[in-house]
DNA sequence: ATTGAGTGTTGCGTTAACATAGCAATTTGC
DNA sequence: GCAAATTGCTATGTTAACGCAACACTCAAT
């Protein structure tokens, strides 16, 4: 059991104007634990990826996914914003 | 950062007629570790609780939430079924 | 009566998800 | 110009999520 796993952490967070301090304040977690996760160094817990997306007010789904996510660009010429 | 961590995960195996060992098999991890993550004794990485609800064919949330689950019977009584 | 499947639990080892500190590079505001 | 905020990266330490082995218990099937 090792699978990739994508996330969209920093659209959501750009997106939403915060920090990653900001995020990390919001989600109880130190900032740099933050710039590992949007680089993809290491997986979030459960707990953790549960309360990001409860910060951003969506599903775990829609920020963390085994497949890679379509970039913005190719997602909004599709029409689907 | 330290939240309690609900699941369903024995009711959807239940559900499915699964075994802990026919899940474990299924997400590749030890069975001993299905039967610690339905008795509460640890949470799940995100990876493992992505694949199990994968294997059940449902979102993250239905299986994991940090509000507990209303029982069965309460929620088949409301006519949610 | 006994075999096997499913489960509950304990113990020990490994690994990775965290915390924390530190410093350089870049950007933004004053 | 300088200062503060944000980010990128490295290093070290701790803790908990795993893997794995072992054993007892219950229950269904033969």
């Amino acid at each position: 059991m090792s699978r990739v796993i994508h996330n969209r952490i920093a659209m959501f967070r750009a997106d939403a104007g915060l920090s990653r301090r900001d995020l990390a304040d919001a989600v109880g977690v130190n900032p740099q634990t933050i710039g590992f996760l949007e680089r993809g160094d290491y997986k979030p817990s459960l707990e953790l990826a549960l309360s990001i997306a409860e910060v951003f007010g969506v599903s775990v789904e829609l920020v963390f996914s085994f497949e890679p996510f379509p970039s913005l660009s190719q997602q909004l010429a599709k029409g689907r914003e």
